[in-house]
DNA sequence: ATGCCTAAGCCCCTTAGA
């Protein structure tokens, strides 16, 4: 099966691309991030057309997650993860979904940015990752097959980006994000790009201003993590990096695992 | 030191993203 995340950047304006990447690539299960709609404005119907069953979590204008499974209704497992905003009573943002799919559990994640560094948005995705890692340490406890893909909004190595300086104040490389993220893997995950391209230089995410795209100003930001049992099962990984090149593309592109059935 | 672009809301300017 394959398992692909995708930051689509809203699912109104991406809409055309996204059902092009789903018709040309058939991921198995699709996670898509950044959503930015509420859940009544979620287009079920599209993804039907395709053969696409989906949750969702939504959420008005911004985050907002969202699990396709080709031929099959997801089974919901976990909506959210019981955190607040950093904003007063602003309550939880649309960030975390999680459900079982042919016997593998699938976590799809939004991770919060965290700038400007320092502040309470940085403090914010901290706080997040300590959450999270306590409900992946759960989830490997459980000893079942299991993926987190996502948005991660942290840079794992010097190598996952294409300039260390211009980037080096950014929240998505701090020590801290870094440390948070490789507790995680830690615990026993396998970062599956990283396995892929140990000397680095594979990214998912170009910024839209002053020409990244076209100067290969990237950096790698959205992962797939693998349990021990589906990491035995890893037969190949990627970027679909063509994707990022099309008119009115996301200022992602998506990535996959293919694992043995 | 800052803007560079893009999406969405309520809508021609602001907030947020990374």
């Amino acid at each position: 099966m394959k398992i692909a995340s995708f930051n689509i950047n809203g699912i109104k304006a991406r809409l055309p691309r996204l059902k092009e990447w789903l018709a040309e690539t058939r991921p198995t299960v699709a996670c898509l991030q950044e959503i930015k709609t509420q859940d009544d404005g979620f287009p079920t119907s599209e993804f039907e057309e395709l053969g696409y069953q989906a949750i969702w979590h939504g959420q008005k204008s911004f985050n907002g997650v969202a699990i396709l499974v080709d031929g099959a209704k997801p089974v919901e497992m976990r909506r959210g993860l019981g955190i607040d905003g950093p904003k007063d009573g602003e309550g939880e943002q649309a960030r975390y979904l999680e459900a079982d799919v042919n016997g593998v559990r699938v976590v799809n994640l939004y991770l919060p940015n965290g700038n400007p560094h320092p502040g309470p948005k940085f403090d914010y995705k901290l706080a997040w990752m300590e959450i999270l890692r306590a409900r992946l340490q759960d989830i490997l406890a459980s000893e079942q097959p299991a993926v987190v893909v996502g948005d991660f909004n942290v840079i794992p190595h010097d190598r996952d980006v294409w300039s260390v300086k211009a980037m080096a104040s950014d929240a998505l490389m701090q020590p801290a994000s870094r440390d948070a993220y490789f507790r995680i893997l830690g615990d026993g995950w396998t970062d599956a790009l990283a396995t892929r391209n140990p000397r680095g230089g594979v990214w998912t995410y170009w910024d839209y201003q002053a020409g990244a795209w076209q100067r290969d100003h990237g950096f790698r930001i959205d992962h797939a993590l693998l349990s021990p049992e589906c990491a035995d099962r890893l037969l190949a990984a990627g970027v679909d990096k063509d994707h990022r090149a099309r008119e009115k593309a996301s200022d992602h592109a998506p990535v996959w695992v293919e694992l043995r059935d």
